[in-house]
DNA sequence: CTATATGCAAAACGTTTGCATCCCT
DNA sequence: AGGGATGCAAACGTTTTGCATATAG
């Protein structure tokens, strides 16, 4: 899903919710789903950054706004990977996928699998529930040295 | 593994850490693994009331400190399972398992699964990673009535 | 024109830290 | 006795909120 597209479904979450489509929540919007920057599961601070550089007098608190309402538009995933900081990463309808996210540097890798999903329903039924959503994160050391120049594999 | 184990295990790690067990660290672990509250996996607040019905002069920091020091100690794994708090989970050594949350009142379920452990292994191999650790967190809506009063379940 | 959104600054929250005092070892 | 631990309160970083102003529909 490409950044206009992304906000023509929020434009059509906005209109059913009597909220309006203004610039900001456009550029936020675009700058979220920026392709170039897929799987990178912004902070709100990385987020307001990349959009204060398009447009400086957009504040703090519109950026928490728009990102609570792209969350219940089912546009973005508040996402704890880490102990850290909450990162909202950018959803698709209807798909879904886990991470594998690199213990040496955090790069994120997505990644989906039928097997797994398959089995967790099977799981779910077994201890008495009906499967409505899951989260799975594998942290793992590269095999090969990573792409990435900050990955700590091997420092220690 | 019962409180008093858990105890000795945290003096272990304290002595080989020129730690001191006091009379606050052992009352905290102990309320922390209290049987009758596993899988509770209590927020730090939780964890401080329940602590001061005990012994009212203990502060947040400390409960905080020692919590940080159990986590080292691995004894307890913090958890953002759901958006809001950070959660702690009683960890056994060597043990490890996932959680099956009900939606309606968030009864965490814990469960462990072979078939699971294994699929993740070999995606994380398949991905070019040698698998350190994992979470893996299943929400789902109960078959059966639940058994908690405030569970929502059937009241949407 | 009206209702909703914005930007700012203040407030609210969870968490950490500095410091004087206390207490294990 | 001495190094670490405690409790308190202040400090911190993130997120939320109140309010006057601006703007989409």
């Amino acid at each position: 899903m490409d950044a206009s597209e992304a906000v023509t479904r929020f434009n059509e979450y906005l209109k059913s919710h009597k909220h309006k489509l203004t610039k900001q929540r456009i550029l936020i919007t675009e700058v979220f789903f920026d392709p170039s920057k897929r799987a990178e599961h912004p902070t709100v601070e990385e987020l307001y950054l990349r959009v204060k550089e398009r447009d400086s007098n957009v504040g703090h608190a519109t950026i928490y706004r728009t990102l609570k309402l792209l969350v219940d538009a089912g546009l973005a995933l508040p996402n704890r990977i880490g102990e850290d900081l909450t990162r909202y990463e950018p959803e698709v309808p209807g798909e879904h996928h886990d991470h594998m996210i690199c213990h040496g540097c955090g790069l994120i890798v997505e990644f989906e699998d039928e097997d797994i999903e398959r089995l967790q329903e099977e799981i779910a039924h077994r201890l008495g529930f009906n499967l409505l959503d899951h989260s799975m994160n594998l942290i793992g050391e590269p095999l090969q040295p990573c792409a990435r120049q900050d990955c700590l594999r091997g420092a220690h």
